[in-house]
RNA sequence: GCCCCUGUAGCUCAGUGGAUUAGAGUGCGACGUUGCGGACGUUGAGGUCGAAGGUUCGAGUCCUUCCAGGGGCGCCA
């Protein structure tokens, strides 16, 4: 990688000047008058000296640039506006990088274990565009990680118990009263039935718990299910409860509870089932899955060895935690039932997942409506247990907005992915209606999923993103299908020359569109290293645009495959690298490139 | 009321304190291939970077205040 390597001669010829430099910016020219790469590093330490000792940037950068010396792989090398110094490589330097290049591997040189938790939905509830945004960000973040070399274990956190599925049972109890029908009944629909009734059911239940008057109801079937749930841990998996539920309870029915814990069972059972042919779509595979049951009890241990050392406190009958003392608020953790809220859930997660993968670093990704309380478990975690608080990061991603609104699952105003890859798949079907049937399906799965993850990748993760559901998964422009589209001509082109690719470095002259792909080529891995750094997927995204159009201008203005002897071996090697690098820049947005569209 | 996030072209968004003239896509106007895939390419119009101060040789970018929108603020997640 050529950025590299002048960023390191730079450094040492600013050193030898006396300057001390933690960071060099070598950014990479937009204009071509400015080469191909540019540092403001004069300018920089043109402040850093007291005013005694004061030199000018344009002074520093000749200092600079004597101390560089003759560099073989710059044409030229030149001061600029008011003391930048501007580095244009020879033509032979980005073609011989071009032969490195052809079969492209980023350099593996990190090994950190990365835990990366994302999607996180919850059992008896629809899985909403919103899922897809968290999906599509850390299904990416988990690559670009791969893609440094880093052993990532990609883990998903699910809300099995707590209000919302009491809500989501007492909503299925009533609307099988209410259509008079049998759980057994439930059992004998297809799955995407059953998941289609357990979302209205749930819907239900939320609006009931609004009007107030079944509230203490819910609350008891919420106890219900925490007791459900913990027996079925024993029984299943030989778990030992830490916590006791039931002491909260006055009476159990047995019988009433044998039912909620089949309800419980089978419906979630339904729902992950149902999720992973999901996950299956969108290109992700789990390593580990960490249910609030499960995690609630780690957490409930957590707590009660922070409330000895004091971190938290107790207060109304609960179990707090203080916020105040670091700038944020008070946070319940276990309520006055005895119950671990989402805080202590969310806490306990982290030593349960610990347990299982011994990590460096974990990056949590949610939505950021729960950002403030996300800050909260981290200060409180830092008390407790210092070493995975400063492990954990948290991402809040942008809420995924209709034009109508914020959805929300509760008020049953969701927009499914099911219903989004509907429309998308119904534009893609009607492009692709020629195409053989044997890899029809697939491409139009690709393609669609490509443009509602590209759709979402390509804008910061931190922003709320506005969906106008017809016109936001769009096919041209900014869009991942122009991207496989132009993946898929590459690939075209490639496929009808027959001869082998040659070494092609001795060409006379490079065309403007050429070498403007060349410089671009340089510097994809300094680009895969900005996204890691920032968490920020949507830079390859832009990336990946800017190639693509540079190669269809290209491609638009010039011949390859009848470019005459020596243009032609180095134009194929040119839309080869250019097409292995789509490949794999889509692939790190967890998007496929089909051979053909 | 307090805390956090966001205000850049009609719309959706990029934009490390730096380089004449603030960039893409989309939409709107005008065009292009007897061509390797037109889901492509060229071109035009379109901006008081929410407002006002300040720091700086230099501010869309940093600081302060204000305005607008969103989120959060002890037993939902």
């Amino acid at each position: 990688m050529l950025k590299k390597r002048i960023e390191e001669d730079l450094k040492k010829a600013v050193e030898d000047l006396g300057y001390s430099v933690t960071d060099i910016v070598l950014t990479s020219s937009k204009n071509p008058l400015f080469g191909d790469y540019s540092t403001n590093i004069a300018l920089q330490l043109a402040k850093q000296r007291s005013s005694n000792d004061k030199q000018s940037p344009q002074e520093i950068a000749k200092k600079i640039i004597g101390n560089l010396g003759n560099l073989s792989y710059l044409s030229n090398l030149e001061i600029a506006g008011g003391g930048f110094i501007n580095f244009f490589l020879k033509d032979e330097t980005l073609l011989s990088n071009l032969g490195s290049l052809s079969n492209l591997s980023l350099q593996k040189k990190n090994h950190e274990k990365v835990m990366v938790e994302f999607t996180d939905p919850n059992p008896f509830k629809e899985f909403h565009i919103g899922h897809v945004f968290s999906n599509a960000v850390g299904e990416s973040l988990a690559r670009l990680f791969e893609a440094r070399g880093d052993v990532v274990w990609r883990a998903n956190f699910f809300g099995d118990v707590g209000m919302h599925v009491a809500k989501a049972i007492y909503g299925i109890l009533n609307k099988l009263k209410r259509e008079d029908l049998t759980f057994r009944d439930l059992e004998k629909m297809p799955l995407s039935e059953r998941i289609k009734f357990m979302g209205q059911a749930y819907v239900l239940g939320a609006a009931a718990y609004e009007e107030d008057r079944p509230k203490e109801e819910m609350e008891k079937l919420n106890l219900l299910i925490f007791v459900a749930a913990q027996q079925y841990w024993q029984e299943a998996k030989g778990w030992e409860p830490r916590v006791d539920y039931r002491k909260h309870i006055n009476h159990i029915d047995e019988e009433e509870l044998k039912e909620i814990k089949n309800i419980w069972i089978t419906g979630r059972k339904w729902s992950l089932e149902y999720f992973e042919t999901i996950y299956q779509l969108l290109g992700t595979k789990f390593d580990g899955y960490y249910p609030e049951s499960l995690t609630g009890e780690w957490g409930y241990n957590f707590v009660l060895e922070g409330l000895k050392k004091g971190i938290f406190e107790t207060s109304e009958g609960a179990i707090i935690y203080r916020g105040e003392k670091h700038g944020l608020h008070t946070r319940v953790f276990i309520n006055k039932l005895g119950l671990p809220t989402y805080e202590t859930k969310d806490i306990g997660n982290a030593p349960h997942k610990y347990s299982e993968f011994k990590y460096d670093k974990s990056v949590i990704v949610t939505a950021n409506e729960i950002n403030e309380y996300f800050k909260v478990v981290i200060a409180a975690m830092k008390e407790v247990n210092p070493d995975l608080g400063r492990k954990t990061i948290h991402l809040g991603h942008g809420v995924v907005r209709l034009k109508s609104g914020k959805m929300s699952s509760r008020t049953g105003t969701v927009f499914t992915l099911e219903e989004l890859f509907e429309i998308v798949k119904s534009k893609i079907a009607a492009l692709l209606k020629d195409f053989p049937d044997s890899e029809k399906e697939q491409t139009i799965n690709k393609v669609s999923i490509g443009a509602i993850k590209f759709a979402m990748l390509k804008h910061q993760p931190e922003v709320d993103t506005i969906f106008d559901i017809e016109k936001s998964v769009a096919l041209e422009g900014d869009s991942g299908p122009y991207i496989q589209y132009t993946y898929a001509r590459a690939r075209s082109v490639l496929r009808k020359n027959l001869s082998d690719l040659s070494d092609s470095s001795n060409l006379s002259k490079l065309e403007a569109e050429e070498r403007q792909i060349l410089q671009k080529i340089e510097y994809f891995d300094g680009v895969v290293e900005e996204a890691i750094q920032s968490l920020h997927p949507n830079i390859i995204a832009s990336y990946l645009l800017e190639l693509a159009a540079n190669f269809n201008l290209f491609y638009q203005k010039y011949r390859i495959l009848d470019a005459g002897e020596g243009k032609k071996d180095f134009r194929l090697s040119l839309t080869n690298t250019v097409a292995n690098i789509l490949k794999q820049g889509l692939f790190l947005l967890g998007i496929e490139a089909p051979e053909r569209m």
